[in-house]
RNA sequence: UGGGGCGUAGCCAAGUGGUAAGGCACCGGAUUUUGAUUCCGGCAUUCCCAGGUUCGAAUCCUGGCGCCCCAG
């Protein structure tokens, strides 16, 4: 059976409503401007078409270009919506592509899904929603958006395995108003068999997997093409400088990869650290991984009012997309400049600068900034 | 060319007569809207080479080759 839309938060008679719907081409943006349509919304189906490299067309879970706008296009046809598709290949090379890669040459681990979602679809097409006179834009992603007594709070979604919170971090207020996630108490499977009910033909799409934008995988390649100096060699050091092995370009490490370096040790060695400049990647055992203090930049804030936390805001922080949530105190000093400081209760491994940290009280998503480095 | 030591997979290394541990690296797979982490699996019919002893040797014997250390 369909099931009914939680916390939609669009009152009176669906039909008044005009709803955007981001869709990407994928089973999850497919199943939310469908279930839209069943609830009598006035739906309007909106693809970014963002980059268009020939190896995208055949290529399998990829979002945004060649098979995939066309799969978008087949499903709106199908639903019976209109559907656009706007061409921000031009924004999405500026804002996501060159971050990416100036992101690497600074020796750092860009997280692009961000970036992306930060600096294009929910400000551009945000935009373009209004411009429609949407009540709200809608997308595919897995978490939720719950009214609280002092307006729209982001949560994570229902299936703890499926949350996608992490990824929206950067969602202001504002956008958050006219932000719609009806997929966000739905498991992957429900999501699923909700698309063979509605017999949309992208029901059996493999998931989206990878960066959207880079073909074959080989990001390290698109980085070194696009900034020739984090694909220059260099040295694998200790935490003494004493030179272990070499590299072929810093594009190709992160903080806590411990495959690719090629050391036979006594124990794994990981990256604990990128020095960009001298191109050297500093590896040490686990145990040199450990971080208690994280410099944190650009904090962007959902939660209730911090300024009287001087003491320390007790938060538990997702530090890597993949990685649990773990607890910890957020001490934002300088609130005008976005700066803050987190304390880990216990240390943690694998702190990238360029990752975002994300911080949570219970399910409710408080904020999120970038972790620049980790304080000493 | 006096004395001593060593030579086991890419690296380190256990194993001194009973039919090749382990770690690292590497490869494959699972997981993952970050090629990270994590997890699972694979990875020397063979122990520098050639003979010999033995039912049986990487382990004992002989010879050769290579390397290291201490003296000169």
């Amino acid at each position: 059976m369909i099931p009914a839309l939680h916390d939609i938060d669009l009152p009176g008679d669906p039909g008044a409503h005009r709803v955007v719907v981001a869709m990407s081409g994928g089973v999850d943006s497919s199943v939310t401007a469908a279930l839209l349509v069943t609830a009598g919304f006035e739906v309007v189906g909106i693809t970014l078409q963002l980059y268009d490299h020939g190896a995208a067309t055949g290529r399998k879970g990829a979002c945004c270009a060649g098979q995939d706008v066309r799969d978008a296009s087949r499903v709106a046809e199908q639903l019976r919506i209109p559907h656009y598709v706007l061409d921000y290949e031009a924004r999405f090379r500026a804002a996501v592509i060159e971050d990416f890669a100036d992101s690497y040459r600074r020796g750092e681990t860009p997280i692009p899904c961000i970036r992306c979602n930060e600096r294009v679809k929910f400000r551009d097409l945000l935009e373009t929603a209004r411009d429609l006179g949407a009540s709200a834009l809608a997308t595919g992603h897995y978490a939720r958006r719950l009214s609280g007594a002092a307006g729209p709070e982001l949560h994570r979604a229902s299936d703890a395995a499926r949350d996608q919170s992490y990824f929206l971090s950067r969602t202001t207020r504002a956008e958050l108003d006219l932000l719609r996630f009806p997929l966000g108490s739905l498991g992957k499977d429900e999501t699923r068999a909700l698309a063979q009910q509605f017999s949309l033909p992208v029901a059996d799409k493999p998931d989206s997997q990878d960066i959207c934008f880079v073909p074959q995988g080989s990001y390290a390649a698109l980085v070194a093409r696009l900034r020739p100096e984090a694909g220059e060699p260099g040295d694998i050091v200790d935490n003494t400088g004493r030179v272990l092995g070499r590299h072929n370009g810093i594009a190709h490490f992160t903080v806590g990869q411990r495959k690719g370096l090629g050391i036979a040790a006594a124990e794994p060695l990981y990256v604990v650290r990128i020095d960009a400049d001298a191109r050297r990647v500093v590896v040490g055992p686990k145990s040199a991984l450990a971080e208690t203090r994280v410099s944190i930049a650009e904090l962007n804030w959902l939660g209730p009012d911090i300024a009287d936390h001087g003491a320390g805001l007790p938060v538990t922080a997702k530090l890597r997309s993949a990685q649990p949530p773990i607890a910890a105190t957020l001490f934002a000093g300088n609130a005008a400049s976005g700066e803050a400081e987190l304390v880990l209760d216990e240390p943690a491994g694998a702190v990238a600068p360029g990752q975002a940290a994300v911080f949570y009280d219970g399910e409710r998503v408080l904020g999120g900034g970038w972790i620049r480095r980790a304080a000493a």
